[in-house]
DNA sequence: TATGAATGAGTGTTCATTCAT
DNA sequence: AATGAATGAACACTCATTCAT
């Protein structure tokens, strides 16, 4: 198994792959066990490197914890706005995101996991994130798309039904129509009709066209 | 400090007041460090027990942790739900519930963080306390109320967001507007109008008229 | 073999006894290779515990050693000022604890060998140990029978040589004559004249009367 | 800042120069340290080469270890002794030679610590040292300016007295007087009158005149 | 039921040392 | 000679759990 962090680093020097197949190790790792369970000797021979090794590559379990989560969350982000770039409308953004990003996130396990424990245990991870979604949600506002006060309570609400979904992805749901559902209940939630919702959520789109086959 | 599953067993035998004081021990500990981090002999320390006396009432830590976890969702559920006795209408009920749990969920904060850290972690836990959610939301639709088809995704959703709800106004938020917001925001995913979303949120509630106040 | 601390908690409870082994123990592996060069587990393995029993005794590897230094010092101490009751004058209490000093400190070799280590990484240590010492010293300046004045320099430097000879004794040298030189060659220092410094310090004496046998 | 090592190998080829940085690095983090706690990887960084580099200049810590602990003795006794050409009295040349050595061993003060720390250590670098101080007890012992018979146990006691010093020097005391009054207490054991110990032991000396500047 | 000393597998981490480049 | 990634044994320490009293 090559896992995605390797992969990136294929290029890299030999001690550039190292450090990636550590990352990917821990992820996996992190999404069986939990960070806290997750052994760095586990990892360390997942990796199939010896337990002195991690050590040269990070200061401690938290400094790999804090560095994969924020790697996976950044490519995940990373990964949706790209796949974003020529819409325009707030409401079709929004809905398109949450639709895109439960699909990438459950697209490998493991990073959706690790994704859904970091995201709150921490917070400016969590708020990077959200960002994306800010920035959507502020435009809907300012053009009148949605008819809500944007703020931090209402970025959290909007993050937490993402993660839910995703949650529900992981645990073994269907993850197409799932998606559509949750996109649809949060522009309700901001305010768009009953009947835009629906349409706007259950358009079809393309998901993932860009995802190496060597990621399934 | 006297904590709450003690209180309630003032009256029963020595045996068992022995085994509430480990649970209120364990649920304080459980909080501040995590399951995973918080050791039996910390909590047997903190209850004034022997680490041997732990063993007469629990198998181990993962049974102390699920029941305090089960101890404590239900102990919510139900002072929210007798606190609704007199409320008919749907969205009434479901705004007053979401509001009334977030005030007694954060009245005592290592009940909420206990709380919010094994709603996910337990499924079963978190099926339990949505049922009251969920016989409001079926109530709402089946009346017309909410212009939303009830399913299982939905009362998650719905849960996850009382779920932020909580975990905001632990981070030091203050409560009483925040949990008003909550509410609104679902009553509008809910299909109710912006204007009696707002309106029925931001009634005044009389909050926690019931909790002894020792726990203050 | 039975150590000189289990000797003594012979009596007491037995977790007080596994405490004494651990630290006959502790004082046997220091002696024998340093005290960061010797191992929590070897030291368990030695007083036949396992190695978590350690951590229910001392906090960590500097608080036996610290337990044990001072420990040994003031057994020491203790010994050599109970055979001195009797004695008055100053140069041959001077002479008569030297000797008794290197022949105790000798007399269980690990003992010796830590108390020469550590009367050099615990300044606290050393000043307790040596104001039996200065009292001597100091009564001797103030009778005229020497004829130094007695400051900090003084008693470090009558120390020093005091532990110059318990190492020399315990490298292999015959203790007997040493201990009296060294005595012999204090007294001048301290400005007694060469014929009584060698009369006072050859003068024969009692050693060791009253510990048992056991420490052999 | 650049070691004394490496100042005498400036003109060396360059290898030279890489193992006498390691040298001085060494030095530096066994005095601040000590041997067992100072890693090679800690030496390898402060001479600012990798940790490989190391090994190809000595077979292992133990090594370099003993190499430093001897260069710097004897570059200690040597430059003390280069002081003394021009004296010829043995009680001059005693007193003389132990303040000159507690100066320049104070001086630099990780070579102090270094050399305090093993000459316990190494019995043999010990020896080599006090050869020095020998050769000027026996010489006054012979000349009758001494009134005792020079063996080791004496030799011995006068090296640990010049060793006390130094801790008390590098502990903090000022150097000039401490120094000046060891020597009068040895001159004194020796059996040089008071009045003539205490006249030598002050006499002004000029200090250090040879040590370059590069080590203040 | 209560005690608390004892257990021992397991954890994160360090570090001297090796070796391919 | 120099590099620095890799190694793996060793260490201090933790903790859930057992059990004799």
């Amino acid at each position: 198994m090559q896992g995605v962090f390797e992969e990136r680093a294929r290029k890299g020097r030999k001690s550039d792959r190292t450090r990636a197949r550590l990352m990917d190790a821990a992820a996996d790792a992190f999404a069986r066990h939990g960070i806290e369970a997750a052994s760095v000797n586990a990892i360390a021979q997942a990796a199939e490197v010896s337990n002195g090794t991690f050590y040269n590559h990070f200061r401690d379990k938290d400094e790999i914890a804090t560095v994969v989560a924020y790697g996976i969350a950044r490519e995940l982000a990373r990964r949706v706005d790209d796949s974003m770039r020529d819409l325009d409308d707030a409401a079709e953004r929004t809905s398109y995101g949450t639709r895109q990003f439960i699909a990438v996130a459950t697209r490998v396990p493991s990073w959706g996991r690790v994704f859904i424990r970091s995201v709150w245990s921490l917070p400016e991870l969590r708020r990077e994130v959200a960002s994306f979604a800010r920035a959507d949600l502020e435009r809907g506002a300012r053009d009148g798309v949605f008819k809500v006060e944007v703020d931090d309570l209402l970025v959290d609400l909007f993050t937490s039904m993402v993660v839910m979904g995703v949650s529900r992805v992981l645990e073994g749901e269907s993850q197409a129509d799932l998606a559509s559902q949750v996109a649809e209940h949060q522009l309700r939630m901001l305010g768009v009709s009953a009947a835009r919702a629906k349409r706007v959520s259950h358009a079809p789109i393309q998901l993932l066209a860009d995802v190496p086959d060597s990621l399934a």
